[in-house]
DNA sequence: CTGTTAGCGCGTTCAC
DNA sequence: GTGAACGCGCTAACAG
């Protein structure tokens, strides 16, 4: 049931395998009848040249590094392509890029199995997905270098990112420093779909910081929902229900920021007179709408963790010593934020 | 001076290359000083395996496309990705997506030609650029088949798009249906670095509806530059202020339509009040902003131009007959454009 | 434990 | 014109 080869044509067509190549690489040197005969079998037989035995043939030595992301149509994705692409194109070196999309937590893992035990790419930059010790081992043991970029829950991998606990902590205490102490949070569920786990990190930074100003935490002020705008207009619509409605709220990502927003507007409060909304990310859209948020590099990570990996590729390229690290988030204050 | 192989190694290290070969997939029978050997002259010769060679040995089947386009950083490329990676996954085959950035136009074609001469990929998805006949030439011959996605300029090669004149001619015509007379132009140069042409198509069909209507069409009026928000900015900060300014913007793109609405903010002016802005595209996060605009099918477009791309490889697949077409390009009217 | 050999599928010489 | 070798770089199965 294998795919049939060459050889198997140049068999079907009574000709030698030369022939076949030559038919496939229309050289001019072959007969017309001779060619239609080779045509046919290739058709009856559904053949189809293995461009890997044509590439080595052909003497091509081929670089390549794989990306592998749940996603591709956030703009943070395409904010950190963008210095991925940025890194590549300074390289001596030219490096294809292949992407890798998994929908789900087992297709990584597949994907990750594959992609050890085939080795098609030199090395992997791993997008906004935690890796496992044993999926480390696993990469580690194929010979496949690796860098993740995005996320920082654990330290034993190499990794471009910023502390999300940390990012969390510091946007609350943006927050408790204006005077707030209603504080609620809006974020995606910590068990999504895909695993990821960056809402739930920044939320243990929100919780923690309000722990140590010693501020209370009612569970109805914590809201977890879908990713997107919609989810969060209503689950900030909720909020401003409550009897006792939060006078800030801290949302995990500036899209759900922009739901609240919404909501709030829809509600008759005026932000910020009556109540702050505070967003993550920076993402462009966020200057336009005068969102107060917390910055984060997209596109220098996507630079810097391509600069790393290829640099761990290449004994050539001057090697960085250690993971490079990223400017710490700081805190954007624009229109949507202020002191109660 | 090409780089050393498996051979060299085992020369070197004084051992066969299966020793060499186990000691790369790091079996475990063999004797660890001669595994160090080998390591040692793999330092030395700074050796690295063919990838190409290794997935042809151990009968790896890869199918693979790649996709060839100037930007990654846009919205309209994260949406049309996103097209692409459905399909994808909803092939019965696993394909591997390599992705082939290109900065200018002289690296396009030189990619053509490597993708040509090599054959890496079996489909190529062509974004964003034109192709000239002589380069479609070039990729028939090499039995590279090819779908284009985006514009839609030439009919002689297979491409997935609206029709970018008659889009631009659909939202002239709502301008001057809204009862504007002096609408600006706002878009990419023609002669871009890339090349690219859409900013042209969009303003040939803008000028031809001004003629139809016979709607003078002012010189100053027409604004070409860079790509993005801040050059958009400043084109729309230079037309405010002109002794007649326009009662309406079209922009080519909705990313440079967001700068025109900060720029006429800074203005002093009110939108819609005092100035329509019109963008185009829809992406995501113009129905955030409330931008008016022309509606394109991102995402479909790369959905179909991907499973025409596939019922071209795979004679498996129920071949559609004819490349897919798009639903018409449509104005979305929102809170950005209004009636003179 | 290690060296040797036979493929992997195709392009490219050569002779015929 | 065409077929039969050889080689691309590597893995795996086999002897030793």
């Amino acid at each position: 049931m294998r795919s049939p080869t060459i050889r198997d044509v140049a068999k079907a067509a009574g000709v030698g395998v030369g022939t076949v190549s030559r038919v496939l690489n229309n050289s001019p040197q072959v007969s017309p009848e001779t060619r239609e005969r080779v045509l046919d079998a290739i058709r009856t037989l559904d053949y189809r040249p293995n461009l890997l035995a044509r590439q080595l043939s052909r003497g091509r030595r081929v670089r390549s590094i794989g990306i592998i992301s749940p996603f591709v149509n956030d703009y943070s994705f395409a904010a950190r392509l963008t210095g991925v692409q940025t890194a590549l194109a300074e390289s001596a070196e030219t490096y294809d890029l292949v992407f890798y999309h998994v929908s789900s937590l087992e297709r990584f893992h597949q994907r990750l199995l594959t992609l050890a035990e085939l080795n098609p790419v030199e090395g992997l930059l791993v997008m906004a997905i935690d890796l496992t010790p044993e999926q480390c081992a696993l990469l580690w043991d194929a010979g496949l270098l690796f860098v993740g970029i995005g996320d920082h829950l654990t330290d034993d991998w190499p990794l471009v990112g910023g502390d999300n606990v940390a990012g969390g902590a510091l946007a609350t205490r943006y927050l408790l420093a204006l005077g707030h102490r209603r504080i609620a949070y809006v974020g995606d569920t910590f068990a999504a779909p895909h695993g990821f786990s960056t809402s739930e990190a920044r939320y243990r930074g929100f919780a923690q910081a309000l722990r140590e100003a010693d501020v209370a935490l009612p569970p109805e002020y914590v809201r977890l929902g879908t990713h997107g705008r919609e989810p969060a207009y209503n689950m900030a619509a909720a909020l401003f229900d409550l009897p006792q409605p939060p006078t800030a709220i801290f949302c995990m990502s500036d899209v759900q920021a922009l739901g609240c927003l919404a909501a709030a507007r829809d509600a008759g409060l005026r932000v910020p007179e009556d109540v702050s909304v505070l967003g993550f990310d920076d993402v462009e859209l966020s200057r336009l709408v005068g969102l107060s948020t917390v910055r984060q590099h997209l596109e220098l990570g996507g630079y810097l963790a391509t600069r790393y990996l290829l640099s761990l590729l290449d004994a050539d390229t001057p090697p960085l010593d250690d993971v490079p690290a990223l400017p710490p988030f700081e805190v954007v204050e624009r229109q949507t934020t202020r002191r109660l």
